[in-house]
DNA sequence: TCTATATTTCGCCATGTAACGAAACACAGG
DNA sequence: CCTGTGTTTCGTTACATGGCGAAATATAGA
């Protein structure tokens, strides 16, 4: 049950639902998701860390980025609760247009992309 | 998105996953569901509202009796959500409580049993 | 109609949570 | 070993939420 709950209450937030979706497209760091998101970095930071905690989430440091995935390995858990997500929301208007700011987003490096925000 | 939201956010509280969990056994009035989670009438009714609005349940009336149970339509949201828990919970050792302590409730009549509490 | 009972609504309080900015931390490059 | 940059941690604030009891509502039965 606690693993539950605490996988439910992950998901019980708009934005960290969005970072959930936004990762199943690909790997990003987190430059990219305070980007796309428009929220202040610690804000960005505390959700990653909540959707890591429930193991939604895995991370990856490289150099100075922080890059975070869906997990290589998920638990049923995860991989039920990431189906729910998908299956849901795949059409839905706040997750296109999230995709369609990413792609722009990528365009830039992520070297000149970090430099004008944070 | 809001749909989806309403949802998680039902599900995100304990006491409504147990709720929803005893009731893919059979439907219930609101007294013996009051008396298995041995919380307060008012906040038992809050959280069956909640859980209404998302139409993760449906209402009877039946006398004085409320009764709730699962929908009969579910729509494919509320179906995938009721198919998460239960799978996710199957083994929990909570709701094999709830599940003993829901029979010792249905072996009183509903007479005898809201008299004694409410 | 009056009373008793099942449930909901309302008002309140305590706790939890999402947001921010400032400060701390970690690492790359001089 | 500094400095600059990406990220996290900490402290604060505003708002959301779960809990309760009291009052309101609805219905059955006298």
């Amino acid at each position: 049950m606690f693993d539950f709950m605490t996988a439910t209450k992950a998901i019980s937030d708009h934005n960290r639902v969005r970072i959930l979706s936004i990762l199943q497209e690909r790997e990003l760091c987190v430059c990219q998701i305070i980007k796309m998101l428009k929220l202040a970095p610690s804000t960005v930071s505390k959700h990653l860390f909540i959707l890591r905690q429930a193991r939604l989430i895995e991370d990856r440091k490289e150099g100075r980025w922080m890059h975070y995935r869906l997990p290589d390995n998920p638990t049923d858990l995860t991989e039920n609760i990431l189906a729910l997500i998908q299956d849901s929301l795949k059409n839905d208007e706040q997750i296109e247009s999230d995709n369609k700011l990413i792609k722009e987003i990528l365009s830039v490096s992520k070297e000149e992309l970090c430099q004008t925000q944070n």
